[in-house]
DNA sequence: ATCGTCAACGCAAACGATTGCAATAAAAAT
DNA sequence: ATTTTTATTGCAATCGTTTGCGTTGACGAT
């Protein structure tokens, strides 16, 4: 039955000596003869013996384990978050264990007190849409505890955020649409309650106020869930009512972007020649559709990497938190394909 | 510092009992007189305590911690998998600790012994590329150590597969393209040593046969990687290559097929009309390319907490292990679009 | 007054590993 | 020969929780 994982007392009865001098001799503490130690060694190899990690968990109060909050899994640039948390975890002997909240704050909250009683040493946490209030985790963050934000960020006192540019990315994506020849541009925004989302539709305006393109308010809509369908109606309905047609679109999101698209396609608009489109976090599919989506590409494994890094520099002391008053921001790339190039 | 999480010795102290009768009237076992019921009760909640669950898995023997091997992250179908085994373990109160082996056996190995260490309950593992000999599995399955295999499964005694029928997914689109009137049909095979790839290929063989086409060995290549570029470049040599051109393609998956379509059209033909493709997996970006790709759907989900039940019934002893002793078989879904249809 | 019964609770060991503080014996110094 | 030093090891507490068994005192019955 139990795989009668060898413990430290099974060595030391083989051997006729104490626990605490064969815990001793595996790790070389001086003070154990190098017989002794050998001896031990030897037994620990033939019993095959794993230390437990549980044991040392309880004993040190950390269990070399950080936990990840995040809004889903099925989603290229959180799959590619996970991927950088999971490198560098593993690569400096730390377990990930994960939770998908599926963007409800109720899932996130007990996601939280579960991991607590784990004794989670800290958090990695992009929060939910729903989330609006983050006492939650300013309680945590009150008592010290380790935690880092990345992407969708919290504006609290203490927190450590890492995220991508989003403005400058927007800005930059925008005005290559400009710059294309495009100036009546849509931008289909994100949930408003996303600094991410705010951040993008900044970036917007601010490219066309700088280029003297006045903004138009019925231009700008929300697409709350991101999904292609919801990308399609509303671009559908948007170009079907405008007296004056749109030429360009900006999407908060790939997903978004590639409805937009079709919806142009099937009501006889050629993109890029009438219209020019520009998506955000650079999904796989976007060079595999016709035409090759342009996209703003967010650096998903550095940040999932990055955040990692700052997370066990915290847990370790090896970093003061009150040292890091600035948000990290990490660079975005304008990747300018097909789709909005005349 | 330490989040102060407040213990049983806490709760005692402030009502001058012991803790086991806090353990006790926690857990309302009886003896213990209603009035400290509720005054335990009362201060457990006052001081915010929560058990410590690190200490339950010490006394306990268990975890309620389950462990994830998978080859990558950034996949839709491996994370729409942990999606549902996700939604399943926390349902049923385990965590999910996570572990990509990016396609190396080294940290296969290496995250299955410090998962070990951890005193997970169990394992859901889909195996490495570089996996060929199972001895660091079967060694634990005869040990009697909970595992349940998914997708990529091995053929060892004692081990439980959950798995989608490759087989007759692939025999359904190969037998689909050519009841649409393609017959000089391209199969890019998977990695040799997987059984999916194999049965992959079982079906498209078996499909052209049971149809009266001879099979033409050259027709059938592996493209061992998966990636786009990969399916391009195949596509093309392969096009430039064949005095008789090929007018189909069953491709192992969707990223390669979306390559190989890449390849078709910059050779001037165009997919239907001259090429019907056919991909497996159904990523999201099948609906979103032009032509819209046909492909088959693996219930990703479904195979996620269908293993994840079985895992957690094993583990509960719910259910005995020499009870199933055929692989769990998930059916496959043809989904027909552009890219197929002449 | 004595005994048994029962409700209500505490003691202490256990899970596996670590570690400060002895303890023991042998070797060295006096 | 006696004391001091040094090398090597063991004891026991600790982390937080559970649990078998023992203890305590009140109460009714005799």
């Amino acid at each position: 039955m139990k795989i009668g994982q060898a413990t430290i007392k099974d060595i030391a009865r083989e051997l006729n000596v104490s626990s605490s001098t064969v815990s001793r001799a595996l790790k070389d503490y001086p003070g154990i003869s190098d017989e002794t130690k050998r001896k031990v060694k030897e037994v620990a190899e033939k019993l095959n013996y794993r230390p437990n990690a549980i044991a040392l968990s309880l004993r040190k109060s950390r269990s070399f384990t950080i936990g990840v909050i995040i809004p889903e899994v099925v989603h290229f640039f959180f799959s590619t978050v996970i991927s950088g948390i999971e490198e560098v975890a593993s690569s400096r002997g730390y377990n990930v264990i994960l939770s998908q909240t599926n963007e409800s704050l109720t899932r996130e909250k007990s996601s939280i007190d579960t991991m607590l009683s784990n004794q989670i040493d800290g958090f990695l946490v992009s929060f939910s849409k729903e989330t609006t209030d983050f006492e939650h985790f300013s309680r945590l963050l009150d008592h010290g505890y380790p935690i880092i934000f990345f992407d969708r960020v919290p504006n609290i006192p203490h927190s450590i955020n890492v995220m991508v540019d989003d403005y400058h990315g927007a800005y930059n994506a925008t005005s290559h649409l400009i710059s294309q020849g495009y100036n009546r541009i849509v931008h289909l925004a994100g949930p408003k309650n996303l600094s991410i989302s705010k951040e993008r539709e900044r970036g917007y305006r601010d490219a066309l106020t700088n280029h003297g393109i006045p903004i138009d308010p019925t231009l700008i809509i929300e697409c709350a869930y991101g999904t292609s369908d919801e990308g399609f109606k509303i671009t559908e309905k948007l170009f079907k009512e405008q007296k004056e047609k749109p030429d360009g679109i900006f999407a908060n999101n790939d997903i978004a972007a590639a409805g937009a698209i079709l919806a142009c396609k099937s009501l006889g608009y050629s993109v890029p020649d009438d219209v020019g489109v520009v998506g955000f976090s650079n999904w796989q599919f976007c060079s595999m559709i016709e035409p090759t989506l342009s996209s703003v590409s967010q650096p998903g494994f550095k940040m999932g990497s990055k955040a990692t890094e700052l997370l066990l520099d915290l847990i370790e002391k090896k970093l003061d938190p009150d040292t890091i008053t600035e948000p990290i921001v990490l660079e975005t790339e304008l990747l300018i394909r097909n789709s909005s190039v005349k």
